[in-house]
DNA sequence: GATGAATGAGAGTTCATTCAT
DNA sequence: GATGAATGAACTCTCATTCAT
């Protein structure tokens, strides 16, 4: 015996290994460029299977997006103890976020890639879950501001302009670090870190953030 | 009178025609999902002149690319006086970036969103024109470093880990400029250059970077 | 009732449909001048399963010319008896081959006419049969030559010179016969046998050759 | 000086350059598969040209179907001296024949492949000359046989058969004399004289035609 | 007389999607 | 529950043909 047919599995089982397909076929070839014959193959099944479990591509397209976004929101939100200073919750986040697109690239492609240029009714959905984060990210930044010196305090729409930019850095450096061979999760957190709080003023005038327990945060190799 | 059947042009005028209806129609549908009757509608011509001039929807795809590359590169060379410090340089080529891609959207969006999707002849396209930028500003954060405190020069790659998070940081911002009313280049420049030299802690600290002349450029608003 | 919609057969069943259909239509509009659509229409199926199946323009006209190749050579095989002697094998060889291209016009059309200028990957394919056929040929004439007269021995470039002279005649005589009314496969054998065996000297000086069993076999009609 | 540019042609000399360049490209790529394009460039023009002189491609395909076909009799006429003996003329006229075929080659391709397998309005225009052709070798035939034993004389329909293997005969020699290197024309028309007079029976009982003594042949070279 | 500019029509091919079994 | 059989619609690309200059 083996499973060299394994037929009749129950529909759970199949369903994920449906959107497994299609997650890695839509994150390499694109929304379009994916063949629901493909997805289906790689998923070792037929393709009227696919359609009765998922309705359509645009359905099954949607179904990756969301499962996606809630596995990397999950695993940040399970990264980061709320209990602790702002910085180093925002470390905690960066690691898990780093660490999550890492071991998920294709997942990654989608969200990131593929969902965000294929039109509406899927970059809506993306926008969601990046909202979310931009969010937590916005709060964390006003709860240091209100924690530092008092003088003054970071308005709203300010904090949420910085998240903004600090989310966008984030995730162009996941791209980056998944395509540039020698660079783990740890690293990509670590130089990021260090070039929101400090800023490129800081670095160089040797004021960098200092990473909590494991002191050594090397910001790019070295 | 009127211009209803301006029929005749000369071979450029057209050309140009075609090059502007199709980056419209790639930034707006992506490679694969625009297609070439609708570039062609676009452009106020019959397909088979797009062929004739533009040979084909890959050859096209290409030229939109690099007319657009080139056109960033040039609005971003044009802005910087390479005779300045290193941070008003910074701030300059910034300023041109926001603008420029703030008014040509679609060109943007063919560089940023679509052409990194489509697969390796036009990745590799974008990759040369981004490498060149990056390069420039690595070169920019090491004259900073050292014109700055002598302790502790930043090493090349660090420098150039910082650059990679500062241009992703860049192209995210740009995006989030162009798609949420009111945020001008002018303001979102400013808030990248304040996250990037002063950092989030120098800027929670009353440190912000202070751009020149105009006096006050406000991080978010105002 | 009636048979209006037979839909769903057996893939190997709308295969051969495919074919006969190709065949036909290749056969009177070669092989550019049919379009796909007017094989499928033929075939009483849609362009998608043509493909499907056979893949594509080039494939199906690859696939029409073994397929018929392959039905000729066979023909010609099953009506030569090898024990005989070799006027005796000619002779029914040609009235095999006379009889199939008779009755498979269309299939004789594609290998003859249209394959043979539709350029190399197709014109090597029937190349191929036809140097089978020369070739066993040359080998009766030689096999003829060796049990006749001993004074002189047909050299083997002056035999394969005569096949190609032989093949060559029997080609144009059964697109002759079968577009000129009237002219059964026998009789067209029949010419041709005298021809070659006795030649319009011996013709002409009242020495035919005579086929086997039914005595009489008359040159043209009559 | 120097034909750099050489317009202003007078017209009979540019037509004649168009029908070189369409004889050439419709012998090798077939009627469908050349494009005017090619043939304007080919024939040095630009497109508009060739419809103002030669109408459409139908027409321009039918004009080098005639051209061909008028040299191709002409040369054999030419050829035949008809004072001769049937079997002097005969040979004189497979001479110039091979002779002509071997010299245009694309344009005994466009007769001889192209016009046939390219549908009705062509292949009748070569079906007029070949019967002409046919006719003159029938006659040939019916003269000898009137002047060889009086046995028995040959029926007309009989004579038309045999004219047709003959000439069948001829053009597959033409193809393959044309294909394979080193066999010249006077090689080609002496094996089907051969096989035509004597038969492969006469051949192998060491009776071959015996050709006319070379020195009178001008045919070809001489 | 000669041509650059332009197009209507149609070709091969692919794909998401649905029945009938 | 699962699939082999089948298709409507759309896409890229080409070609013969014609104006306007």
């Amino acid at each position: 015996m083996g499973e060299v047919k394994s037929k009749r599995m129950p529909r759970a089982v199949r369903e994920r290994q449906m959107l497994d397909a299609a997650v890695r076929t839509f994150g390499r070839r694109g929304y379009r460029g994916a063949s629901m014959d493909e997805i289906a193959d790689l998923a070792g099944v037929s393709k009227p299977l696919v359609y009765l479990y998922l309705n359509s591509k645009e359905d099954l397209f949607t179904a990756c997006i969301r499962r996606e976004a809630a596995a990397l929101t999950a695993a940040v939100r399970a990264g980061v103890d709320p209990t602790l200073p702002a910085d180093r919750q925002l470390w905690e986040g960066l690691l898990a976020f780093f660490t999550h697109t890492a071991e998920n690239p294709d997942g990654w492609a989608v969200l990131h890639l593929q969902a965000r240029t294929t039109g509406e009714p899927f970059a809506a959905e993306v926008h969601a879950m990046r909202e979310e984060i931009v969010t937590f990210v916005t709060q964390l930044i006003g709860d240091a501001s209100r924690a530092g010196r008092r003088d003054r305090e970071l308005p709203l729409q300010e904090a949420a302009a910085l998240a903004e930019a600090l989310v966008g850095a984030a995730e162009s450096l996941a791209a980056w670090a998944n395509t540039t061979p020698g660079v783990p999760a740890r690293q990509a957190a670590g130089t990021l870190m260090n070039f929101a709080w400090a800023g490129l003023g800081g670095l160089m005038e040797g004021r960098p953030w200092t990473p909590p327990e494991r002191a050594q945060i090397p910001v790019a190799a070295g």
